[in-house]
DNA sequence: AATTATAATGTAAACATTTTCATACAATTG
DNA sequence: CAATTGTATGAAAATGTTTACATTATAATT
């Protein structure tokens, strides 16, 4: 790695006026500015952000982090786009680590990011006790939760509204006329997930359903169980007649799992899922969801980081933002 | 700001004792090592993340860099995820970037990602001639490419044979009587959009049909231009009875067009895209796609940035993979 | 008792910059 | 001509850690 006493010998000069130079100082001389360019040039130099950061401490990085459960969810990738188009505009860049809902490699991207100084963090903690990322809000670092927030320490946070959510796209069943309706939930830790079987149970409880424990799945929020837990509903001596999902990755088990078994949405079983896509429109048939604003969530979340990473002291926010139940066929209209 | 000295001070030892007793080490006597502990606890001192680094700055910093020109492209994110779970495995993070095919934002990325001493990088070059990578290969960064290549310099890369993917899907068609198909092409500047092309006219010329430039659509690459360019085809006067399309995007697009237009796929027209997506077989109908092994590409990718990262010498490798005709209901069968 | 090995700690030099202060020289002033 | 001012540069200190090497104290061996 070349480094500024390089350049300065090569120069002729002292490291001072090399950085001098490289800091638009006006006290030098345009010879030796022009001759300590032209070095810097010729031996490609990069100055090392890290030794500038020590000299004077309070320089910014220009990098927040990002902590996502699962990068193939597209709810997460409208997420990430929004923070990433909103950094960009206020030059940051993104340090994205994707920890596939693992409490193991979530340690270890929080370690790495603490080594490298990022200005401020946007997290999805695994629960409500996220002991990890509450440390990290103790030590006083920057720090805006999204999806999810957490209980025990006073946070920044974006949020969407899932217990309403949820109840809108039971209600919708219910008033189709459905009573009998499945429901799969994501991994039940999440608190998100709870939410949105309450907001399930509320809906039916309000129209004197009674709530049906051999109807309700819980799954690790993957396509995978999505499309397990599905056949195991359908193949019950007494199915459902329509199903709602507990997220988009459900959702699309789900629909595998239907298809396979050459059943029709939505007259052998409607389906709403939580989590709208933009091809929801093109799928077999059209998808009616519970829409997240994944894309306005990242991009709130990221304008608080900022202020916050400009004054930590600001009082914390919480924003709740409101699902939108987009209809479409598959849930029979 | 309490630092290192400060908590040696206060408990009456080194500097080197205070760090020994930081990082674990086994010379420190359980007394000196409580009392220090119980300093740094009452000071509430916090390591310096920066002087830590700075201190490490020969070590490896234990993260790639990754830039990739879309993350809304789930063929992208397949990458991405092959990359990341390799980069787990040797207990590396990754530094993602999207930079939306901006060269703008490209440039902002690698400029941060410079100075933040990554330790090596893997890249989707912008075309060919990409300077601002081929720039830092130049400097001896660790590099390899993934999806397209670079030609004015030696350099790793992991590619895909877009030709002959091209190529079979056409023939399937052609197989399959259609002798009016449309392509629709991805950023023409881009390596592997030019390859797919040449793929399809290959295809008709071994097939003796006549290459017919109205059938042909020149897009951005985005959803929304496939969409558009996919309604402009089917009302030409002589509308294609296939369609081929150069990437997911372009495909989903389509699938929207068709279905806004009412018409019935296969019948009406048929299609095969380059780019399979998990969720192909919920679409309506399933999709018949060139799939491209996104997950491998990443992980030789990342094997190959960590045999780079060890050793910088060794000589430039280029690894062509297969695409993989995937064959369902969109093409009619 | 003298030597040697072992364990615990300390000293000081790195790491790559920025910046204060000092210095050398030239130009201006009285 | 001496004194003052201004301009361009350099020497060295400082930023907060880690660590190679040195030192001391203690225990084990001869």
């Amino acid at each position: 790695m070349v480094k500024l006493r390089d350049v300065a010998y090569k120069a002729g000069v002292s490291t001072a006026t090399v950085s001098r130079v490289l800091n638009n100082d006006t006290s030098v001389s345009i010879e030796t500015r022009k001759k300590v360019e032209k070095v810097i040039h010729s031996l490609n130099y990069i100055p090392s952000r890290t030794a500038q950061r020590l000299r004077h401490q309070q320089k910014k990085s220009n990098i927040i982090g990002i902590v996502i459960p699962d990068i193939q969810n597209p709810f997460y990738i409208d997420v990430l786009q929004g923070i990433e188009d909103t950094a960009y505009d206020n030059e940051y860049a993104v340090l994205a680590s994707n920890f596939s809902q693992s409490e193991k490699r979530e340690k270890l991207y929080l370690d790495i990011l603490k080594s490298e100084s990022v200005d401020g963090l946007i997290a999805a903690p695994l629960d409500e006790h996220d002991e990890t990322i509450i440390e990290l809000v103790k030590r006083g670092l920057p720090i805006v939760c999204v999806d999810r927030g957490l209980n025990d320490i006073d946070v920044d946070a974006v949020v969407v509204d899932n217990f309403k959510g949820a109840y809108d796209a039971t209600k919708l069943l219910i008033d189709l006329g459905h009573r009998h309706i499945g429901f799969i939930s994501g991994l039940i830790r999440i608190p998100t997930s709870r939410q949105r079987l309450d907001g399930y149970k509320q809906a039916l409880q309000d129209f004197g359903i009674d709530y049906d424990e051999t109807l309700v799945k819980f799954s690790d929020s993957k396509r995978d169980s999505g499309q397990q837990l599905t056949k195991e509903l359908l193949q019950m001596k007494n199915p459902p007649t329509a199903l709602f999902t507990g997220n988009n990755l459900l959702t699309l088990g789900a629909f595998e799992s239907i298809h396979q078994l050459n059943l029709n949405i939505p007259n052998d079983i409607a389906i709403v899922g939580f989590d709208d896509m933009y091809w929801a429109n093109s799928l077999n048939p059209p998808l009616t969801a519970v829409s997240q604003p994944g894309y306005e969530i990242g991009r709130r979340a990221a304008e608080m980081l900022f202020q916050r990473i400009e004054n930590n002291d600001r009082p914390t926010v919480h924003v709740v933002l409101k699902t939108k139940l987009v209809i479409r066929r598959s849930c029979g209209s």
